[in-house]
DNA sequence: TATACTAATGACTAACCGGTCATTTTGTCA
DNA sequence: TGACAAAATGACCGGTTAGTCATTAGTATA
């Protein structure tokens, strides 16, 4: 394990019991072993472990989930997306509870925005789901049954995360399956209109920048070894700005690299990126 | 305004913005206008002042909500108490944020503790409701329903309290109110057996212990001026040891202080005392 | 005006914070 | 073994923290 990453998880540890602010730096390093000084030659300040952890962890979950939503059958979307989640939490117990904890932090401002990022993520999966399981038939009450989703999801997820009961990940799926479906079919009186609903869809979101993306693809090109995945990362990297070949190329391309645990995420981002989706 | 008052009102405001750590006491009696000093002579600590904080707020929400729970038509309490709760928190903007932040701060113990019988509380309102709407029905969801409904609530405050659009109160209580209906008449499928709700029920709210009861009173008491309900709480604490009145007359006292702000919290705690409720 | 008491002040302390960097330890070659 | 570089250390820095307390300001009584 490197020692960014034995860092990454003793922290969550950390963070999780007592909260960020109250976590000092001194204590992530006695806790891992190491000095102080070797804190900062994998980590450039306190604010970016943080950063780092919610992105190594959130990049997880939304690729998992994101996987799952597109090629479950219509009739199992749903039940995979609340198991998915609340076996990710089981089994990230601590990060789930920093989330959960640090969900509306604003002292730092760019840790707001990535947990604006991921949330609006979210939100958008849960309306790929919405829209596949239920069609155009909702379309007046869809803003409200993601608010409805995610109010449900953060009931229960507290239960398995707060408290010392066994919790049963299959039947609180069926569970949240079924309130969902009841939702869905008799609610009749939405909070949020049409009008909210379309801030509410595009507001945070912006793409990554096409800079972004490159020197995403380098960094991580840089580390890989597989010479097919590597081949592909830079065939792919020559695409981003002109795309001359074949979609279905570009296609087989990220599919080449998708395999590999490190390239999840930017294979989520091209796809975003390619209109793929 | 007493210098306690306005040292909760300001640092309320502060809290919610920077968060509890992240706000020091300096900053706080720099916006109050006043000395470092003068911010001991009212709290022993920094502690002392987020653990009276959350009573000053919490004791008005759940006497105002358990009030309003209690006197309403069968017909009209599931919609006033969504209603009364957004209500509250859009008066109470900075308090109700600074709830959801620190929600689950877990460093001050007390303050855990205090979330924690605050939460159950919130818990036996909202099953007290339940049961009054939709009668023994639905015992074997109601549990669910209690969940479902505060994942809702949730959801839904955290739109007006993150949000800068205008929040309709009356129709996001109407939303909520069929929601919770449709929940309530079609689940069938529970996650929490009765096995399971009844810790759920029972678990961490203790009931005061007599000698807090009268130290309470007691302290209440010596701020009053009004003295029919100085000798009302006077009567009543000789009758929390041995009661020898009539279960009327104590009624009655309680009745007494009920309207004096100040006795609010102590009437709603006697009540339990005497099971009147 | 003198006295006695309380309310309020802000300089001060000891502890801790995030972050730096000269120094030492360790690992790797020839 | 010796020479060199990379990795790791922890004393140290400037700044901030919660909390204290000798001193002063304000007020009521006599």
């Amino acid at each position: 394990m490197s020692k960014k990453q034995l860092i990454m998880e003793k922290a969550v540890e950390l963070f999780s019991k007592q909260g960020f602010e109250a976590t000092s730096v001194q204590q992530i390093t006695d806790y891992c072993g190491i000095s102080k000084g070797a804190f900062y030659l994998s980590f450039k300040s306190k604010d970016e472990l943080i950063l780092a952890l919610i992105d190594y962890y959130m990049q997880q979950f939304s690729t998992e989930l994101d996987y799952t939503v597109r090629n479950e059958t219509k009739e199992n979307t749903l039940y995979q997306f609340f198991y998915k989640t609340f076996h990710a939490f089981s089994n990230h117990v601590e990060f789930a509870r920093l989330l959960m904890k640090e969900q509306t932090y604003s002292l730092n401002e760019a840790l707001l925005d990535k947990m604006r990022y991921y949330d609006q993520l979210t939100n958008e999966t849960i309306l790929t789901i919405i829209e596949k399981v239920y069609g155009d038939a909702i379309n007046d009450i869809k803003f409200d049954l993601i608010l409805a989703i995610k109010g449900l999801l953060n009931s229960y997820s507290s239960l398995l995360l707060f408290n010392k009961v066994a919790f049963d990940e299959e039947l609180a799926a069926e569970s949240l399956v079924e309130k969902t479906n009841i939702l869905a079919t008799y609610m009749s009186t939405p909070f949020i209109t049409e009008e909210q609903g379309k801030m509410f869809q595009h507001f945070s979101v912006e793409d990554m920048s096409k800079e972004q993306l490159l020197s995403l693809m380098s960094s991580i090109a840089d580390d890989i070894e597989d010479s097919l995945e590597k081949d592909s990362l830079v065939l792919l990297k020559e695409q981003i700005d002109h795309t001359s070949f074949n979609l279905a190329i570009i296609k087989g391309l990220i599919e080449n690299i998708r395999a590999n645990k490190q390239c999840k995420w930017i294979a989520y981002l091209l796809e975003k990126h390619f209109n793929l989706l």
